[in-house]
DNA sequence: CTGTTAGCGCTTTCAT
DNA sequence: ATGAAAGCGCTAACAG
């Protein structure tokens, strides 16, 4: 494709083609000249080695795979801003995937990058994930493996989470402190251990409030703002005691909000919402909203930058790796909005 | 890395690698008894074929390079969401490089994509972009390349775009006829062909309902949210007459509508704000914001779609293939908001 | 310091 | 219908 290859450039310069080769990679046993010469012609011919061919011989592609559910959605796009720029600074490229939360094309695509394409993965896996059989066989091929945001928790490599139990905790703690008793809880998915830990946030914090649990408060929204918005409307009318919405993710909070404007709940005098969301649009817009944001970008960095580390000094990625980085609480409001 | 390969395969069933090879590609010229053998072996074994063997081979990978200014933007991502699909149901795989709106960096990027790594490219130019030479070498390595959104005028490939000018002039139509006399034009990047259209269907719409056009609304904003809240909050203290607001881009219809509430100025009953904004929650938790729609997902597909029509049959791409996909006025206020 | 040679894993003529 | 062999472009032993 790029037209001029190595042997061209041998031949023009009248040497051989190991030492071209080991001219552009500035090896230490060519001469300073030598090289000069090399390099100089190189850069004027735009020489551009084929990655295909060293990839072949050297047997690592220099390229990583992101597998995510989804890019329209803050949190990933945030975060592969920040694989993005680790990768480049490590001269990595990203190959990106997404699952549409399907667990089957999580299969399917964790396969295909099983035949050295990638040298290694990161991946947050689908909403539906819930056999870790595929990725076993990353372990056996040896293949490094960074999971982030949403983790699977039964295989044992390393993992960049957010404070998900604690987030869940401060959230609902938030809401008790400004005296709400009957706190919705909106989730996606319940068996993410995303979902689950913040789920555990709650219910411990009420736990330690006090507070009685009703399972009836308990709503797991589906797919589709209308339908969620919907949902939360009727329970909203079917209980008026209802004070407080805590939501796990970000559509869900968008939902929240909606249904209680249909019902005319004024925020936060009658109830007060908080929730889970990365988009800081959504808190500049509407103040009333408190949400719990999450250092996306740092994650998508961090869960690179293990990767490549592994990669680098060719070491396993271990559990000790793991971490969990802090989210962040942010009130808008100063008129004692929800804030 | 996978362990397996063909000539693994072939020794297993004593069999010549180039038999295999070809029943694995399902040749014509190999028996069906021996290509069922073959199949089942290579799935029994799990063979995955080394793309970059087949790649160096072909000198072609079914890939594809995705170059576009930033991915944590409701555009883009939706964008991308298109284009992965399109890709992965022709068996093309997407490497995403970012540019963060930098012209050197895209420039690197091009330039390290014409190395064969990738059959074509998808790309939105960077706001600092104004030459176009880098380009120039793309088309005489004859790598197909399709812009989408934001694309350069000067080269003569193929673009997918929304209908700028149209909905430039339309927003503005719609402020006009609701009585806004004195209508702020909030841009990013004036000198990129989007900005331009945009604001000439701003000017058009303008003259042709014989309103004078006065220079100092125009106002031309920079990165960072709040400083150009600021920016806007101060131009409106300044001129209490402006009753309008048509922000090009999504950040500045945000800055516009809270320099607005930090002014006092009541929406819609002050001032009305119309805005560009591919994020559905700006105006789901804000119906009082009025926004111009674009089919992101549609333009990602319909960008790959054409690219990769190219790629396979081997045709050039043509600029008689370039589409301008149409917006969409959304206005979500019942209650006489903005809408 | 430089050249010769082998080979990464696959596809594809060319032969049989 | 199958096999032998060449070669994609590069890197890395091994010589010298």
């Amino acid at each position: 494709m790029s037209s001029v290859n190595l042997k061209q450039l041998a031949q023009a310069l009248d040497l051989s083609v190991s030492t071209v080769s080991r001219a552009l990679n500035d090896s230490y046993e060519i001469s300073a000249a030598t090289k000069e010469k090399v390099q100089l012609l190189a850069t004027q011919l735009g020489y551009q080695p084929n990655p295909y061919a060293s990839s072949l011989r050297r047997q690592q592609s220099k390229t990583v795979g992101v597998i995510i559910p989804e890019v329209a959605n803050n949190f990933f796009s945030l975060a592969i801003n920040g694989i993005e720029e680790v990768a480049r600074q490590n001269g990595y490229h990203v190959l990106i995937y997404l699952t549409h939360e399907n667990f089957a094309q999580e299969q399917t695509i964790v396969q295909h990058l099983a035949n050295g394409r990638v040298d290694g993965i990161l991946i947050s896996v689908s909403g539906e994930t819930q056999d870790a059989a595929h990725f076993a066989k990353l372990r056996e091929l040896n293949l490094p493996t960074v999971f982030f945001d949403r983790v699977c928790e039964q295989t044992d490599t390393a993992s960049i989470t957010t404070d998900d139990y604690d987030s869940g905790y401060r959230a609902t703690h938030h809401l008790l402190e400004r005296g709400c008793r009957r706190i919705m809880h909106l989730t996606l998915a319940q068996h993410l251990s995303i979902g689950q830990k913040r789920m555990q946030g709650y219910l411990d914090a009420l736990r330690d409030a006090d507070v009685a649990f009703d399972p009836a408060l308990l709503v797991r929204g589906g797919h589709g703002s209308d339908h969620n918005t919907a949902l939360v409307q009727q329970l909203l009318e079917q209980d008026p005691s209802i004070d407080g919405i805590f939501a796990a993710v970000e559509s869900l909070a968008i939902a929240g909000y909606r249904a209680c404007q249909a019902t005319g709940r004024r925020i936060p005098a009658d109830i007060k919402i908080i929730g889970f969301s990365n988009l800081e649009m959504a808190d500049l817009l509407n103040p009333s909203l408190t949400t719990i944001r999450q250092p996306a970008y740092a994650i998508g960095r961090e869960a690179a930058t293990i990767l490549f580390q592994g990669l680098m000094k060719n070491r396993p990625i271990l559990t000790s790796q793991s971490q969990e980085l802090k989210s962040e609480l942010v009130v808008r409001a100063s008129t004692g909005g929800l804030g």
